[in-house]
DNA sequence: AGATATTTGTTCGTATGTATC
DNA sequence: GGATACATACGAACAAATATC
């Protein structure tokens, strides 16, 4: 039986749905994202599926963890030296 | 790419070098070997050709797993049956 | 001080699907 | 078809740090 296979792993959408919400500014820098327990029921996922997730974002620089407080979003890297921000 | 099989399958490669370093005495008894994920990632195998590995020597008596603590080397049996032992 | 709950971090145990030999 | 091997995924439990009561 031919199985293709046109959709990403969970845990890579998930990922993906979280860089969504932080482009959209559902997440913003500094604040906390929705811990473990809370996202692996929201999207019917095992927990372990959902770190994996985060542990992308870990690596790509999107958020950061703080063991037993929480996951939260990284402050983006100035990108306009030049200007106003300091 | 042809492939004969000039040399074992992983998991028999890998239970070999772990008994190797048990009698090495690098895994001393009582003491822990390294996790799936470590050997996984140290042998560039995959968790469940490490965990094949390991449920040799399980089977073999070299170690015993304690679900969700580790892995652990065996105490060795006692060979001198007439001595002190009881 | 002690106990409890929460959250991240990690592990073993198991199952499924895919691919290759 | 079976054996090997990989990736994904769920479940359960343990561990450590933190916060709260």
């Amino acid at each position: 039986m031919i199985e293709f296979r046109p959709d990403l792993p969970k845990y890579e959408q998930l990922a993906a749905e979280i860089r969504r919400r932080i482009s959209d500014g559902v997440y913003q820098p500094g604040a906390p994202i929705p811990g473990e327990p809370r996202l692996a029921e929201e999207f019917h996922i095992a927990r372990r599926t959902a770190r994996k997730a985060i542990e992308l974002l870990i690596k790509a620089g999107d958020v950061y963890t703080a063991r037993s407080i929480g996951t939260f979003v990284s402050q983006p890297p100035q990108e306009t030296p030049g200007s106003t921000a300091e």
